[in-house]
DNA sequence: GGGTAAATATGATTGGGGTCATATTTCACC
DNA sequence: GGTGAAATATGACCCCAATCATATTTACCC
């Protein structure tokens, strides 16, 4: 997962262009429609639904190599979610007709996109099930688990880059309810806290 | 969304076989490792999380032409959550190494499958999102809307085919409060209420 | 190093859905 | 048409996370 999904010069080859955008900016809005793939070379992207108060709900932080709104290209529908660069970020855009145009003609990328998908909607399953069914304490200990799963697996504990508000906007939870509970968990000994960020 | 995703010749053609199953019981379990691709053809099944208390979390009902329990052909791993025959079912099997022959052979049918999975991942998006933020009245309103979209969109109220407990095991509620809830939308005038089914 | 915004922390109070108990209605089946 | 199981209904009470208010720590920048 850490490794790029569809390798740069592949992209490259089949037209797509870099892209920077600096750490807050929009890359695409919900509800808007959409011509490009998107993968993300550098940083790391929040991929969210803001509702009226204006409380995200994160779907997924988007990590180095994988790619993230692509679902219009598929259905001609809006984007499902917000792009938003939670650092500063480099990307690859590559247009709709040529995206269309290399799954046609590569067998391989075709499946392995179809497995990404797969391996969102495994995610998906297992974190509504936690948010259905589960205490703070259980989910927040999943969205950690996945996570960590992300970068590999060293079992050392390792910095945590998310903020006690990001986990919150996962997990349909409160910040207060989250410093608490990781409070609980660190009391427990199941992580660590060195000024104020968590390890795991 | 109505009409067979993949047509039963095509499934035939590349050696899918029927198979008939009862209401209540179990396609296949959480857990267990997979070598069929399924596609339902009469009835309904619901695709489950089972928890340690016997608690159910439905993740989709599967309806007639859709495919269920598709994952691990993609990634290995085991199943996601388990399948029951919601009532008395036919359905087809296509043994893994065939589907992906089919899907090698076919680019249509692979596209169409990864629209299927799109599609999914909207609806599970769509969920998560509310699952996370809303009222039981707007979780429950939301599921209601999706089980009338997949009917087609015939606007007439129709009997919901969900109980009051199966939109609990959806919305992460219990019956009691799913039953307290739509007797509000009732009052509201949302849906009708008649010898205790739901019109929507 | 001092200033400042963001993140983390913590207490007091409240409210909404969970829980439990029990009743009533619906519906399939003989 | 009577019977029993499942589904629906309803009240009373409780608990835990949300809410609100405020304090403290961390980190970054001139």
């Amino acid at each position: 997962m850490s490794t790029a999904f569809i390798s740069e010069e592949t992209l490259l080859s089949y037209g797509a262009t870099y892209k920077k955008v600096n750490k807050g900016d929009l890359i695409f809005m919900e509800g808007g429609a959409a011509c490009f793939y998107y993968q993300l070379v550098e940083g790391r992207v929040r991929w969210v639904n803001i509702n009226e108060d204006g409380r995200e709900f994160i779907q997924v932080m988007i990590e180095p190599g994988e790619s993230f709104g692509e679902f219009p290209l598929f259905d001609d529908q809006p984007y499902a979610a917000s792009a938003i660069a939670d650092d500063d970020c480099v990307l690859l855009r590559l247009h709709k007709t040529n995206f269309h145009q290399m799954l046609r003609s590569n067998y391989d990328i075709h499946f392995n996109f179809t497995r990404l998908l797969v391996s969102r909607l495994r995610f998906k399953f297992l974190t509504l099930r936690e948010l259905a069914y589960n205490n703070p304490e259980q989910r927040i200990s999943t969205m950690l688990n996945y996570y960590k799963r992300l970068r590999g697996i060293e079992q050392k504990p390792c910095k945590l880059h998310l903020t006690r508000q990001q986990l919150a906007d996962m997990t349909g939870l409160r910040v207060e309810t989250v410093i608490r509970t990781i409070r609980t968990l660190h009391e427990r000994g199941r992580l660590t806290i060195q000024r104020g960020k968590v390890f795991y």
